[in-house]
This record gives C-alpha cells, sequence and structure tokens, in this order.
DNA sequence: TCCAGTGGTTGCATAATGCAACTAGGCTTG
DNA sequence: CAAGCCTAGTTGCATTATGCAACCACTGGA
C-alpha cells in the first residue's frame, strides 16, 4: 500500500494542521468562503477548479469540521457550505500566507489586493508574535517545549 | 497536458505562497530548518520521508530562495541547506499553524509540544491581527482592496 | 586501498489530480 | 404537468506526483 504520507495522528501540531487543510485547494476554498461563497458552482467558477475534486475536497472539509452543510439560503431545495468556528479560525493562516507574499514575493507587483483594516481602510500590520506578558517576541526568543502531560486516569494496573 | 494546477503568475498573494510553500512537506522541512536542521540524511532521518521526494523538494526550496546550500560546517566536502531570510519569513506561518492546531485539534491531548517564551518558558499568546494605529482586529473588521496601482512608466506608445 | 557513510538518482507501483462527458434531481416556463 | 434548462455532483480515462527499494558516485577514515 504506497498511499500519500498521512500525518493523522502524528504528534506536531503542524503537521496535524496540514493533515487537514495542507494541500492545494483547501486554503483557496476556505478563503472564497471567508470572502462569502457558498455554494457549489460559485467555488468551481471562482476557483476554476474541477468538480470532482472540488467535491472531493468539499467532503474532506465537511469531515474536518471545517465546513458543514446547510439548507441553501435562497430557499431552494439545494444545500450550501458554510464555515465552522473552527474554519473560521484559519483566517491567521491565511493572514499569514498573504503577508509573506507580500514580504518576500519576487514580484510583488503582481500581487492584486492588500489586506485592510474596514473602518480606517489602512494595512493591516504584520501579525505579532507576543509573549504571556505581552512582550514582543521574535522567532529566536521562541522554542518548542514538551508538554507537560495532564494527571490522567490510570489505564490499567 | 493535465498537470497539477500551478498558482505562479496568479495575483492573489495566498495563492502565491501555497505556489512555493504549499505542499505538504515544503513546510515540514521548513520546520526542521528552524530547528537547526542542516543536512540532507539529517532532514531525511528526522522526517522519516522517501530520498527522492526530499531531493525534488530541497531542489524546489532553493530554486524559490528559501533555502541555500552553504559549505558543511564541520569543514567536509558536504554541503548543508540553510534558511535564508525568505525561510526565515515562514515562521508566522509556522505560528499559526500550530496555534490552529491548538485551538480547534479535536484530539488536542496527542499534540507533543508547546511553543513557549524562551525567557520565561511560558506559552506564546495568540497570534493578533492590528491595524496601524495599533488596534486589535477581528477577520470581520479585514477587507480586502485592490492594490493601489503606483505610477508605472508607459511601455510603449 | 578497503569499506562504511553521505547524498543522492533510477525503476517501478500506486495514489492524486485534471478534463470531459455523463447523470440525477431541482426548478421554470409554457 | 411535461420539456428542458440549472445545479451539483459522479464516472472514465489520461497524466502527474508520491513512495519504496535498489542502485550508484563520491567522501572520509582506518
Amino acid at each position: 500500500m504506497v498511499k500519500r504520507t498521512s500525518f493523522e495522528g502524528d504528534s506536531c501540531p503542524i503537521a496535524r494542521s496540514l493533515e487537514a487543510i495542507g494541500d492545494w485547494w483547501s486554503m483557496l476554498i476556505i478563503r472564497e468562503a471567508l470572502f462569502g461563497t457558498r455554494r457549489f458552482g460559485e467555488f468551481q467558477t471562482k476557483l476554476g477548479m474541477a468538480k470532482n475534486i472540488l467535491a472531493v475536497r468539499l467532503r474532506s472539509l465537511v469531515d474536518h469540521g471545517i465546513l458543514k452543510t446547510v439548507p441553501a439560503s435562497d430557499g431552494s431545495a439545494y444545500q450550501e457550505y458554510v464555515l465552522t468556528p473552527k474554519g473560521r479560525g484559519v483566517h491567521p493562516i491565511l493572514v499569514a500566507l498573504r503577508q509573506w507574499s507580500e514580504e518576500f514575493d519576487e514580484h510583488p507587483e503582481e500581487i492584486a489586493t492588500i489586506l485592510v483594516d474596514r473602518e480606517k481602510g489602512r494595512p493591516v500590520k504584520k501579525l505579532e508574535m507576543r509573549a504571556e506578558d505581552g512582550r514582543l517576541l521574535t522567532q529566536g526568543e521562541t522554542m518548542v517545549k514538551l508538554r507537560p502531560v495532564k494527571a490522567r486516569r490510570r489505564v490499567s494496573g
């Protein structure tokens, strides 16, 4: 069985995220959903992707609790795909991806859009990583630590 | 020619990022590199991935200016792969992915590590999105706007 | 010079992706 | 209420990507 490596059950949280949304289309589907896209055909036209792939991806996102299906808002018998809180929680990841392009892309002039503060219409600042006490942190000022294991009922013995 | 869709030249900055680092392994390779991994064999063992795939990914990351090869630091004739500034710039994306798992994963107890402030050893706060003037922004308080086109030399005429 | 270790490449099998054609209900209109 | 056009998929087939294992060239040490 030579299948694409799965990160399900992997203990790294980054790998676990990628397991759910780490493919080419899922992020873009979520981006569209954040813009308000809800219908199958709408996703298909806007993203210009094959319908079979879209169907598979939507099913997977629903299975992962990122989208859920609801009756269409226009009263028709069709259904719509809307983001769950977990799905909306992807937003910071998309912002980080966007800002990385803005900062490092070789052809920034080809980038069509910018993310702005709705109230003022001014660009959003770079995402900031802060310590518990509010200090601004750089990557070097952080480290990864083993998660303390919570007290746990003994399984046997 | 039925090849995997490329987002190169796409005007969406998210798609542009995904074009470079949006596949299963690239993010994990960068994660390892941020942890200090530099050698081919080291990546291969730690990530447990096939060597041919690793070779292709490393080449691609070098081509994208995310990694660069340097002579081995131990004086041997081998080379090492180290992150460029563009590569280190991926860090916020990884933090966002990590925090998304921490917040929404169905089995958070399976997550082995947490990101902490090196000085205090305390967990890092959630990434914050702020307006130019420092106001904390939620997703709904932002929007995407067409990038103002800079004055540009006319190409012909 | 022998021989293990490093850093790959190659061959082959399987899975994922993409396009196009097809289909099953829903909706609309006469 | 039947004909026919949408919507939301599914299916078939071709191509590409991924994965394992075997192989190979070069390094470095004894």
